[in-house]
DNA sequence: TCTTGAGTCTGTAGTCACTACAGACCTTAT
DNA sequence: ATAAGGTCTGTAGTGACTACAGACTCAAGA
């Protein structure tokens, strides 16, 4: 057996590198059933085929796209029960957007403050730091136990 | 001993209510040398001061602001160092901050993909779903191990 | 042909930042 | 006196991987 396969079936270090994925991620989405489990060969090796990147392809980029694991699983539920589904894809594809725009203003409040508090400091070797002062929201706060 | 003790000195609950903070986490942060060990009382109850509240209150606030326990964990080094540490600082927090901006455009990138393919479905009984042809890069995708 | 290095197999442990639980002990209120 | 609740400890579980140990197999070079 050659590493590249010649027709179909190829092993578990081609389809990483094919999909781009770690070697052990692979073995990971079918211990918990994310992936099919693969035939295997004689020797006991995996054996995939292109069917398997395109699964594998579809889990990454919805991982990609912040998408949880058990998201990606109700949505390859959706892919397998085919036919009439479209609309409840969409529906969730919703959900999950509002999921990440509010994360993203959450990170825009975070660098709002993070850029204030950076601009207010001089970067000189002044005692009083502003930003761990926006850190502390108190004055002196580095000291417990120490008093 | 009172609940809610008179001057100084309160239990690790009212520690987590004044600060916001989860019960076990408390615990969990002084395991990992994040919080001091606070005294214990003659029944080992560990014993609390605003002091402690302060030092919890950075330690949360920097969470909240996305930095990691071992950043936090330096910052509060260069607080208990003291002194002339005002630009590391500086330096530590555009490092952060750039971090931040780098994950706000990867959502922002995802929003927008997420935005047009949910834009694109009709959200009708259709078959074929825009969203799903999106997320999989290939026309057929969940076939793997069923041909 | 032997050997060496690389790839694959399994199960398990480690990661990060918590969160939850079991079982023992102590305190507080009725 | 008793019941409810708080605190203590260590440990296990979470999500989504990642890494490792030890056994096995395979392909290529000397």
């Amino acid at each position: 057996m050659t590493d590249r396969a010649i027709g179909r079936g190829f092993k578990r270090s081609e389809l990483a590198r094919q999909t781009g994925s770690n070697l052990e991620t692979v073995r990971y989405y079918e211990k918990i059933g994310l992936l099919p489990e693969p035939p295997r060969s004689a020797n006991d090796y995996r054996v995939y085929n292109e069917a398997h990147v395109r699964r594998l392809r579809f889990v990454m980029r919805g991982r990609e796209l912040g998408f949880s694991i058990e998201e990606i699983r109700g949505l390859l539920e959706l892919v397998d029960g085919g036919k009439q589904t479209c609309a409840e894809v969409k529906e969730r594809t919703e959900h999950h957007l509002s999921d990440v725009r509010a994360k993203i203003a959450d990170l825009r409040r975070i660098e709002k403050i993070l850029a204030q508090t950076a601009a207010q400091c001089s970067g000189d070797a002044i005692p009083e730091c502003p930003i761990l002062d926006a850190l502390s929201s108190y004055p002196d706060v580095g000291d417990a136990g120490h008093r």
